[in-house]
DNA sequence: GCTTTTCCTTAACCCAAATCAATAAAACAT
DNA sequence: ATGTTTTATTGATTTGGGTTAAGGAAAAGC
């Protein structure tokens, strides 16, 4: 089958540091999972729909955002070797109130809610894959928040450069500016301040 | 047994709605939990300790709160028959960015980390209630941020006061303000500002 | 190549909330 | 009851980011 690789990719990647499913388990897993592309500028999921699928991405970048009146709320990226979901509405079956959309030309590989229960039911095992996949995104989330609360938005913004640079490459200024909760503009005066503050700094030494 | 109430209590409340576990399994369980009280103005967990418990408020109320550069920001508040912890560091094994401590004197009922992960070796249904309370926090973390994201700070205080009036009753001004993200002085003139407008709506009828 | 659209920057002005400071009101203790 | 501490209010001032508007740079389309 061709997608054999995709689905290696997933077991390596996703599954790779969680206690590993034995062979059956696996062929079952395997068997509820399918695949969709989705082109740039797409959405993964429309706000108001039920998200119906947990999905790992193969190739591409997604962002999850509120609409509030009329401007994007940026909440993450996503892009590929990551899963990427509203749970909130996966899990308790309501309509999302975010939308996510392809930034990049994507490929997922997913399993849908009926496939993931039936899953839980038959291998029981996967209900401690769940619980470690629900544990690691609300610690994330934690953190994320934390984050919110803790710092600034230039150290936000600092943060964003240095520890996740491929963001900066790949999406654009006002893009961030939404994650980072300002306006392009906003951003646009923080960076001409850093940078501004790097030549003086500079041209005393 | 004394304590043997307040087990029913953790068991109705808190697994009520969970998938019940058989009498065996309830009773490892129960082997692994352990009572303990908390003074008013004591911590359940100190900044730069690794949170060890997952606890269960008998009774009383507790705040989780970052300390930076000495102010707190208060992230939550947990009140009887709700269970309490830094989830992010119990899991991950790390130093807690957060203190959490008791606002009124408080009980609870708690397993620690071994104890549960002994649990989940002994009794795997029990990998099913983790998952699905991991499932439950990471949900409420969402809307929560949601919340921060979606909302204004007046109607953000708004919410407080009709959907938790008991937070109002039970803890002063200054840690709501802390809790919505803002000062004393500013939350203040908020409701000064809502009282006029309530002066005036009720003056023109 | 040139045009068009999309994105970024800069500036002027405005506003909500922070900060600083002083006072008033509650809560607590003896 | 009285003094002490804690909490809440109000005012004056500052500030960071929002808003509006305009011009420039970069990408995308043809």
């Amino acid at each position: 089958m061709e997608h054999q690789a995709k689905y290696q990719e997933l077991k390596t990647y996703y599954f790779g540091v969680l206690p590993t499913l034995t062979e059956d388990s696996w062929k079952i897993f395997e068997s509820l999972l399918s695949i969709r592309t989705i082109k740039k500028g797409d959405y993964l999921l429309r706000e108001g729909k039920i998200c119906n699928h947990v999905s790992f991405i193969n190739h591409g970048l997604l962002k999850i955002y509120y609409e509030v009146d009329g401007k994007e709320k940026i909440v993450a990226f996503f892009k590929e070797l990551t899963y990427c979901c509203d749970y909130a509405s996966f899990l308790m079956r309501e309509p999302a109130e975010t939308a996510i959309k392809a930034l990049e030309e994507t490929e997922v590989v997913e399993i849908n809610y009926e496939g993931l229960q039936h899953l839980y039911n038959l291998v029981p095992e996967a209900n401690m894959i769940g619980r470690r996949i629900a544990e690691n995104l609300f610690i994330d989330k934690c953190r994320n928040s934390s984050n919110n609360v803790t710092e600034s938005v230039e150290s936000k913004y600092q943060k964003v450069v240095t520890e996740t640079p491929w963001l900066i490459q790949r999406v654009p200024q006002y893009m961030i500016a939404s994650y980072l909760g300002i306006t392009p503009e906003a951003l646009s005066r923080i960076k001409a301040r850093n940078s501004k503050k790097t030549v003086v700094t500079a041209a005393q030494y």
